[in-house]
DNA sequence: TATATTACTTTTATTTTGCAAGTAAAAATA
DNA sequence: TATTTTTACTTGCAAAATAAAAGTAATATA
């Protein structure tokens, strides 16, 4: 295991890196809930249909804010409300997303996709990610 | 957990039923192995520098082979060495992979990435993923 | 003031992973 | 032909991660 910064590696590949931080079945879940669901919440998160356990949520929490995906604050309105944020690093994984859901709907046959409206109209240009990068700032100013 | 064909999944969200085939630390970096380097044996995986283990690769493998992503042949030549072969299903990620190797590469003050020249020509556009694709299924036929 | 809510932590059980060693069949070598 | 090596695994066991359930502490609401 390399180590930097006190952060363990298997190897220096971006592609590993990468699995070493969200290469699980959950963490990208929860960025799927705050990009696509404008979740921010502990609580929010919990609510999701894959029923996550409340101690893999914390944990994933503190991983994705170790390494930087996205921050925790303290809600202005409410001081027990903790709103996690993605950071510009954790909305810059929207395009990867975007893929894995593309690929996702064009192998449906294996896994039965319910229609979702908002993947059909997918497509995965810059113009798009934009927008979502957008909607989700402007979702959370005012949910803050 | 909803059963499709016997396959588990924790929800019908395609990123969802999408990690939940490939959402840990190793079967992406089979893939990788196979489209970046093409690999396509069992001793050419364990022989990475992440340094698997053997009965993970098996299960890893067998699990990619369940979900359609790769096939598995006996070679030709050799009646003892089984080739494993990406799917049109498995090369159709190819886009994800090089969403999460940009991201990983916009990163890396966090991770220390080592130069990788190859790396700095990706541009996620059709022609380089067509490229990826083509070479792939020549160099597969040239090793068998 | 009493109850409910939010964001966790703790405990225990189960599952998965990792490591080391072993095996069977085929291939290469002596 | 006999022996060694290679390939593709499997097995057994320890360690780590995950899951499920219950508990807690601080804050907010009725």
């Amino acid at each position: 295991m390399l180590e930097t910064n006190n952060l363990k590696f298997r190897s220096k590949c971006p592609l590993s890196c990468s699995l070493d931080i969200f290469g699980d079945k959950w963490s990208l879940l929860i960025l799927r809930d705050m990009i696509f669901k404008k979740k921010n919440t502990f609580k929010d998160f919990i609510s999701s249909e894959e029923k996550i356990a409340s101690n893999i949520l914390a944990s994933r929490l503190k991983n994705l804010e170790k390494f930087g995906l996205i921050s925790k604050n303290s809600s202005i309105k409410n001081k027990k409300t903790k709103i996690y944020k993605l950071t510009e690093s954790g909305l810059g994984l929207i395009p990867a997303l975007l893929e894995i859901i593309i690929w996702s709907k064009k192998n449906n046959k294996l896994f039965n996709l319910k229609n979702q409206t908002i993947l059909d109209s997918i497509k995965n240009n810059q113009k798009f990610i934009e927008k979502l990068q957008h909607e989700y700032l402007e979702s959370f100013n005012k949910a803050l």
